[in-house]
DNA sequence: GTGGTCTAGACCACG
DNA sequence: GTGGTCTAGACCACC
């Protein structure tokens, strides 16, 4: 499991490793009851503050994706944890909306978006990545 | 077009107000050419700082969505000023990735995102004709 | 002697008249001593308010292109009052100074920009100069 | 790298602050990748607010000129990142037609602007001071 | 009356 | 300590 940080991205640094880290468990890379180096190991390894993925792993721990005990270390949470709950509904639906809309309003079609959509999860089924890093 | 804010949103206000102005174009409440509110009525009709109202046109503006006029005030701009762009596709290239990735995570299945983008494009292809016709 | 306003551009409005009749001067389209519209009339003419017609005018004036008349009308000054100046040096230095900047700074080479100039020349000789015996 | 604030300008402030660092690029005076001073520290030393600092560094920013990231400063860009583009190459067009075209109209000759170009060009080269009348 | 500019001061997000 | 966000209020440019 390698994480790239993108010190230019708009999006904050702990929020790149979050999604990194869900990317991942969505791969396959990571699963349940799998060890995520510790708070010190990642940060060291990534060349970023301790406090930054500190703020990343706990925001997982929030969501329901790791679980964080002070001597076992991260582990990702088995996956009843993470099932969809209200929260992740209303967020995810937000997210949704707003793609659908700037699709709609750019002139991107309904089918266009499905095929992305069917192409994202082929993406993640395969278990490659082909992604890089752009703009994590 | 009327815009709801919440102040306790995750999502900084002028993010919202942008927000909910993308809708209203995909909606078709918002056509092309239609003048919107000037930052200072909407601000005053939202109980927010002009600046806000304006840093969120400023930014729609800047994505093609709207012209903002010296003295004419603030119009939604013409359907040719707002097609995918590279940039734009980048980014909705990225969020979709999340979206599913999360998904993934969370058992829902491909069917479900796919039926939910669907129907997310009932809701604003219900609302009636998303513009394209305003030019005649 | 056409002027075409553009709305939607980011400089105001009379500062395109400005900018389109000291255009006309140098293609000779307009001589010394020619009349230019009345106010109300050019203002009618574009379709703009007439305070913004007057407003470029005015700057011409103080300028050295134009002589407004208040019987007589407006029309283009003659050649020696509208020499060059310190005041034009300075901005016309000010502006020569920020364009070969920028020039520098996106790698464009001081033959291109030498040929931009020279290219721009021409196309206002090729306007035809029969604007009295100027030199140059 | 000195910045002075002409208050009587007929530029904005912020445009002054944009202008001088881009003549501090092309003196090379900042190079790709050096720090510049926080919107706050910059605001203070030259006495005016910090989002009249921040409006020029955004500006500059998205001209591709600096590079603005959350918690280590503002950097300046790599050249990559500020090549020529259609958008800059139509604006320097459209100044240097109005250059050319009020140039004729004061009987400046094209040897006179050329060689105006040329000393410029020399000034840049030369690493030496332009700032004699920088933007007042 | 519109948006543009500038100021002043507060709190938050980030690392 | 950095930039980001938001507020409040002033004056100017434009039409």
């Amino acid at each position: 499991m390698i994480i790239h940080i993108n010190l230019e991205s708009k999006y904050p640094i702990y929020t790149q490793v979050r999604n990194q880290i869900i990317e991942g468990i969505a791969l396959g890379e990571l699963k349940s009851g799998e060890r995520l180096p510790s708070v010190r190991g990642m940060a060291s390894d990534l060349g970023i503050n301790l406090h930054t993925v500190n703020k990343g792993y706990k925001q997982l721990e929030k969501e329901g994706f790791l679980q964080i005990h002070r001597q076992r270390g991260v582990i990702v949470a088995p996956e009843e944890h993470r099932k969809a709950d209200d929260f992740y509904r209303e967020d995810s639906g937000h997210q949704v909306k707003m793609v659908v809309a700037e699709a709609i309003c750019r002139g991107v079609s309904e089918e266009e978006v499905t095929r992305l959509i069917k192409e994202t999860y082929q993406t993640f089924e395969k278990g490659g990545d082909t992604d890089g890093n752009s703009s994590h």
